[in-house]
DNA sequence: TGCCGGATCCTG
DNA sequence: AGGATCCGGCAA
């Protein structure tokens, strides 16, 4: 049991170590910020535990312009948020089923969003509640509901922030891609506004064509 | 006030 | 392939 107390204690001064991005990170274009938020560390401190994964999958919707934002029907009571602060966090519910994560940004008020799409586990942290790929899977592993909406990301007291990537972290090899479920947004559907780590094996479908574990269901090798 | 359509996921 | 399940936005 000493073992596992060392072990707590570890946990407990690597997670304080822990500190949020700075607003000025979030106070850009969104497709500036998703890219940078690949191999960022998601930490949720929920009582004594604090989760950590790191993200490694992102989708930018970068303002009212976009068809695919939120922000396409301008200022309403949703998406009042995007146009606040950059750094507060954008939680909605989608299909009346999934919270879905997404941090504000800017520059200034632009109505721009970074949706957080999956995070894969971290040696050493707690294991997550569940599987963190896709954007409702990981609010569940993470126990982020509704309620966190517009929660500050920048505050070093808050239960939910994002870190900066581990000076040791590896550094991802990105992947750029068109954004899921967005069909309906014409032109827009179209535009490589996905981000993701080609080497996790924790990024949702569809899977870049030489991703790990990009074979899909059944399919075989061809010869 | 009512209706419609989602930035999804899981099961059959 | 389809259902769950609910909220925001828009038309009436």
């Amino acid at each position: 049991m000493l073992q596992r107390d060392g072990l707590r204690d570890w946990r407990r001064r690597q997670s304080r170590l822990l500190r949020p991005l700075p607003r000025s990170f979030y106070d850009r274009n969104a497709r500036q910020v998703a890219p940078d938020l690949v191999g960022c560390l998601l930490v949720r401190r929920e009582g004594k535990k604090t989760r950590v994964g790191r993200i490694v999958e992102t989708e930018a919707y970068i303002g009212e312009h976009d068809l695919a934002c939120h922000a396409r029907a301008g200022r309403t009571a949703r998406t009042e948020v995007m146009y606040g602060e950059p750094g507060h966090a954008y939680v909605y519910l989608i299909y009346g089923v999934h919270p879905m994560l997404n941090a504000v940004c800017g520059p200034g008020s632009a109505a721009n969003a970074v949706l957080i799409r999956a995070a894969e586990p971290v040696p050493g942290e707690l294991p997550l509640l569940h599987s963190a790929t896709g954007p409702g899977n990981l609010c569940k592993a993470f126990d982020i509901g509704l309620a966190m909406n517009r929660d500050d990301l920048c505050d070093p007291g808050a239960a939910l922030f994002i870190a900066p990537r581990p000076a040791e972290g590896r550094k991802p090899r990105l992947w750029r891609g068109p954004r899921v479920g967005v069909d309906y947004s014409g032109e827009w559907a179209s535009r490589k506004l996905r981000f993701l780590d080609r080497d996790s094996a924790h990024v949702s479908r569809p899977r870049p064509p030489q991703s790990r574990m990009s074979e899909g269901r059944g399919s075989v090798p061809r010869r």
